[in-house]
Formats: C-alpha cells, structure tokens, sequence
DNA sequence: CGAGCCGTTGAGGGGATTCAAGCTCAGTGG
DNA sequence: CCACTGAGCTTGAATCCCCTCAACGGCTCG
C-alpha cells in the first residue's frame, strides 16, 4: 500500500488541491464540504494507491478508516471453511468502502484491488467529528450504504440466479458501468468471472468464448475488452424468450 | 395491513406499553432511547400486522415510513423483466426494513410477509427529528444498514454458491437461527425454496425429501419443521470433503 | 364431490462440471 | 537466439447435477 498524505495548499506537493479538484467530488462522501471543510479535514486523509491483486484490507481485521474509490475496481470475497471462495461485490469510483470500520467492526469481507486503484482513505475517528459537528454527513453516510446494500441484492438477483449465459450477460453489463463509457472495460480473468458467477473456468472460458463468436465482446488481452452494448442487450432479451 | 396507533399509557389499549414492554427494545432501533424519549414518539409509531403473503411495501413505491420487525420473517423479492422472480435476502425478529425511506427514496424490494408478522411502523419525519436531536440515532441506523448489508453478502456466498444440496443445508441452518432456539422452524414452501436458493420445485421437493430420510429435518405440515441441528452440521462438513 | 394448490416421484434431456490435453504468451536462463 | 517453463486460456469427451415434462396423491375449500 503506498500512503501518501494530502495537502491541499501545499502546490509543490504532488497530491496538492487532491480534495478540492477531486473529479468525485460531486459524488463523494465529502462532496457537500465547503472549503472551510475541507481545510480541516484534508491533512488526515491519505491517497492511497493499490495494484491489481492486492488487498485493501482483510476481513476480520479491525479497521481504523473507510476508504473512497477515486479509481479503479474493488472486489468484495468471502471464502467458506472448505476454501471455496465467492466475489459478493464490486465497487467501482464514487463508492464507499470498510463502513463497518465506522461501527468499530472488523471488516466483514477481503477487499481486493481488481485494477490499479486509487483511494482516499478516510480515518474513522475523522467521520465522527464531522458526523456531531456537521448535519449532513449523517445522509450522505447512509447514502451510501444504501448503495452498496442495493449493489448486493442486485448481485443476487442478477448475477447469482438463473443460466449461466445470462448471468454473465449481466456482468459484463456492470463491467461496461463500471468503466469510461464507451471505453473499453476491464476484463477479470476466467477464473474471477467464475467466482463472481459461481462457475468452474472451464465454463467461464466457454462462454466468453461463445460471446466472442457471436460478436458481443472483442478481447482486448490482457484483461481488456471492447462490449458491443447493442449486442448485449439483443442478446439479453432473446435469451429470455428463447 | 391492519394499523394500530400505539399509546403507550393508555393501559385499555390493547397495545398499551407497546413501546416499553417491546421484547425486542434491548436490540431495536430505539432500544437506547429513554422513557422521557418513548414519550415523545410512542403516539407517531403504530403497530402494524400482516397475515402471511401479503406485502409490507412494493418495490418502487415513495415509502414515507421504516418498520422494525417485531415478530415474523420477512423476504425481500426482486423478479427480473423476464418474470422469474427471486428472494434475495430475509429478516427477523429486531431488524430494520425499508430504510431507503429515510433518504426519499423508493422502496428497493418487494417486502413481503413469510409468517404472521408485527412490524412497528416509523415515519420518516420522526426519524429525521430524532436524528437531529439525539446523537445516538444516527450510529443505531448504521447498525442496521451494515446488518443488512451483512445478511445480503453472506446470501450471496452461502445461499448462492455451490450445489444445491449445500445451499439448502445453509438455508435450513438461516432458518433455525430466525426461529426459537430448539423449536419448531417456519418452512417455506417448496416454491420459495426454490426463488432462495434458485431451484425449480421439484429439486426443492427432492432435497428436502432426501433430508427428511437422512433425518436432518421433521416435516410438521404445514410449514413447519423440527431440525437436527447436530445432523446438519454433520451434512454440512461432510459436504466439503466428500 | 370436483377444483385447485401443494408436494412428491419418475423418466428423459440439457447444461455445467470434471478430467484431460493442447494452445498462446511472457519471462528465464542456457 | 531459442529452448524451457509456467500461468492463463481454450477445447474436447464423459459424467453428473439439475431442469423439464409428466403423472399422481393429499389436502383444503367452495
């Protein structure tokens, strides 16, 4: 984890005015801040940068700071006694991650860089100032735990239930959210998309493969892809039908 | 839904000390809350109850109000444009429900009754006073977000991974925790296994026949059941080696 | 008593897994 | 330079789990 402080003011440091020009600044936990805000919070909040495959934090580890996601995609995993392990969630730019740390709770799932991620992570005794001395903190905090609870029931909804053509279908939809919008998105490897959608490798080769074929996806290796969204939403409705 | 006004005092009233005789004070949204406090919501908060299958609120409606439950299970449903629905996640005895209302938002599920339930319907405002007001509120509700948060992730990892006979043991072991210690469980039926755990009927009906010999659960129709709980711990570890 | 819902069981088919082999590609060291 | 290696991806063949289609019994209720 490279931790590097902020300092808004200070110009020559490279993180310099990283609060007030934030690009999420509209959409992050501390969006509704005014300046004066942000100059007493800025010095306690680091940037935090992680590269692909590296934890943010583990579960069951008592945390001290919840973390926003400037950029990149975290991955949420759970992994049962027998040593299976299963994806239960992405977050991606904007969303708030390690809220239990708020509650003085351990981390309830592994929180994994998917991409090269950038956080800035938000130190728990922080948010309690702000929560008494500010009122609407408070909303924006529940906000967005509204959202990740919201991303969670989806998650069963659509990418833990019926065939497995159309639950990844549904995921490359979100990778395609989660993404610059027409870019090209983010790709987890075979063995990821099968722990997302519970499914061997094997399977999950299938069918990108089956998707590529048809047109849906152009690989980009490695781990990119270009979706034809058109395609995907064709390919999402015939297979209800069909 | 039957509603009843809560007066706390008035001591003809059926629901008279609702409020400070709730079983459930000690783990529900107000439980830290003091008399001189009871005394200013208990006329805003009424007593709500549903007969099994019919809905505590429907996905999309502007909810002005959260529930704590009482007494009951509750599922929460989502069903696809295509028609097939699924039950992504439970709640019992001490858990809040609706709580997008608090922030204008519309319901995220279809809440639907399991058993005879009791809810204690919050209004939104009421919510929002108290928040202002008090300090404690605002930590009491995150609690309950990161409750239900919690309960959806692990739905995901253990009631939608794997085969279906380890999925069902999990939901039996849910189950067992939503009722009394050592009594009787509610037992869905055979189609709402199957909308948990992602199943058609007839595999629900097959497996939960297959435990019914193996002596994991007692069927007491209708909807009911006694389970071994030692046995199906048993299942459970034996499931992962085997 | 017939209608309808719920649960159960059987037979057959399909989709996902398992086991296995071969491929590409980047990194390594001769 | 190129064989060697290992990780990731792909494809094939056989198996198995779960679905589909179907029939039937128990139960409640009009």
């Amino acid at each position: 984890m490279a931790i590097v402080p902020l300092y808004r003011r200070d110009a020559r440091h490279p993180q310099a005015q990283a609060c007030a020009a934030c690009e999420v600044r509209g959409s992050a936990l501390f969006g509704a801040l005014d300046d004066a805000g942000l100059d007493h919070i800025h010095t306690h909040i680091a940037s935090v940068e992680i590269t692909p495959d590296q934890p943010v934090y583990a579960r069951g580890e008592a945390g001290a700071a919840v973390f926003t996601v400037r950029a990149g995609i975290v991955r949420f995993e759970r992994s049962s006694p027998h040593g299976d392990r299963r994806i239960v969630r992405l977050a991606g730019r904007g969303d708030l991650i390690g809220q239990e740390a708020l509650l003085q709770r351990p981390y309830a799932d592994e929180a994994i860089a998917c991409t090269p991620v950038q956080l800035c992570r938000i130190p728990r005794h922080l948010v309690d100032q702000l929560a008494t001395a500010q009122g609407s903190l408070p909303r924006e905090l529940m906000l967005r735990w509204q959202v990740a609870l919201d991303a969670s029931e989806a998650w069963v909804a659509e990418l833990s239930s019926g065939p497995a053509h159309r639950r990844l279908l549904h995921l490359l939809l979100r990778l395609a959210r989660l993404g610059e919008p027409g870019g090209p998105v983010w790709l987890p490897r075979r063995e990821e998309i099968g722990a997302m959608l519970d499914l061997t490798v094997e399977t999950a080769s299938r069918l990108v493969s089956r998707l590529r074929r048809e047109g849906v996806i152009e690989l980009l290796p490695p781990r990119a892809a270009r979706i034809d969204l058109a395609a995907l939403e064709r390919a999402l409705n015939s297979e209800g039908t069909g």
